[in-house]
DNA sequence: TTAATAATGTTATATTATAACATAACATAT
DNA sequence: ATATGTTATGTTATAATATAACATTATTAA
């Protein structure tokens, strides 16, 4: 029996968000500490609004942003802060949004997978080694070696349903 | 026992793709007729450019070819006809990419899975029901119900392996 | 302290995609 | 066959996403 293995839930309207982006910020500070990497003021707050909610963040909200609060901003300010994030894991992109969402569980990802809701935009995040495994091995029965697996799957969550 | 329903293998380079490219445009007609669309001269050119080869193909090169042949193509030229042929189920957009492949077995897709090599480019879909189920069923477990599912993975194909 | 490395600033441009409105082609009902 | 509605395409402009290239600043290590 495998388990469910959800990374991240979808979080309803009210929980208190908060815990998540001090949780995530913390963790992002512990790993880059062990891994000896910088987590700078910019790259911090970049991986903040990435936290934001529950929902992608677009790379060019986050320019906005980080305009409004200090000049000189552009472009590659924000995707060089998200290509360091996504390289240590702390943030992925939903490649079937070009978007980006916090990772929930940094360091525990093995194949990540995304249930986005269209209706409420909320994205839950799972790991679940069974599907991993189901994938890899019909790919390896083709003499196929995966390296990286985009699963993004749009439709209904549970609140949106009802509703 | 699940069978590995591959809809379109990794084909060699040697391989007959004139064969492929006259299937994929008959089976275009006949859906056509069938569905009472219509697969117009340019419609019919960019399914021809997308199965140019069994990698997946840009929508700006598709673009480069069309004014080549005829002036007066510009983006939406472009962009409209793979709309069309998405939606008739011809070709798929690969997310990750940005690009487009032909589909191997329209009208028997249920959930698509792409297997694409990032050395030679080539891509494999396959249409795995058990990948297609263990996915949807874990999704269902957390409340959520799929529509649309993104499900790409990249690797090493066979042929480059051996090298 | 200096040199090397890493991070950020800056300007420009490439790539991918859509909006909005005009014209043309086709289908169908008279 | 012709008017009318619908579908498809033409056309211009612009939006949205992302990277290249080089300059400067900050940090680290020798």
């Amino acid at each position: 029996m495998h388990k469910k293995q959800v990374v991240t839930p979808f979080e309803s309207a009210d929980h208190p968000h908060s815990e998540c982006l001090k949780s995530a910020i913390s963790k992002a500070e512990d790993s880059c500490a062990s891994a000896g990497v910088r987590l700078t003021p910019l790259r911090r707050r970049v991986l903040e609004l990435v936290w934001k909610s529950h929902e992608p963040v677009k790379a060019y909200d986050i320019l906005e942003t980080l305009q409004s609060e200090k000049k000189g901003a552009a472009p590659p300010t924000v995707y060089r802060a998200l290509d360091f994030l996504q390289q240590q894991g702390f943030v992925h992109k939903l490649e079937s949004l070009n978007a980006y969402i916090g990772c929930g569980a940094p360091g525990h990802n093995n194949t990540s997978q995304f249930l986005i809701c269209h209706i409420c935009g909320v994205v839950a995040e799972l790991d679940d080694s069974e599907i991993g495994e189901v994938i890899s091995g019909k790919a390896e029965q083709l003499g196929f070696i995966p390296k990286h697996l985009t699963i993004e799957i749009k439709g209904l969550c549970n609140q949106c349903r009802s509703r």
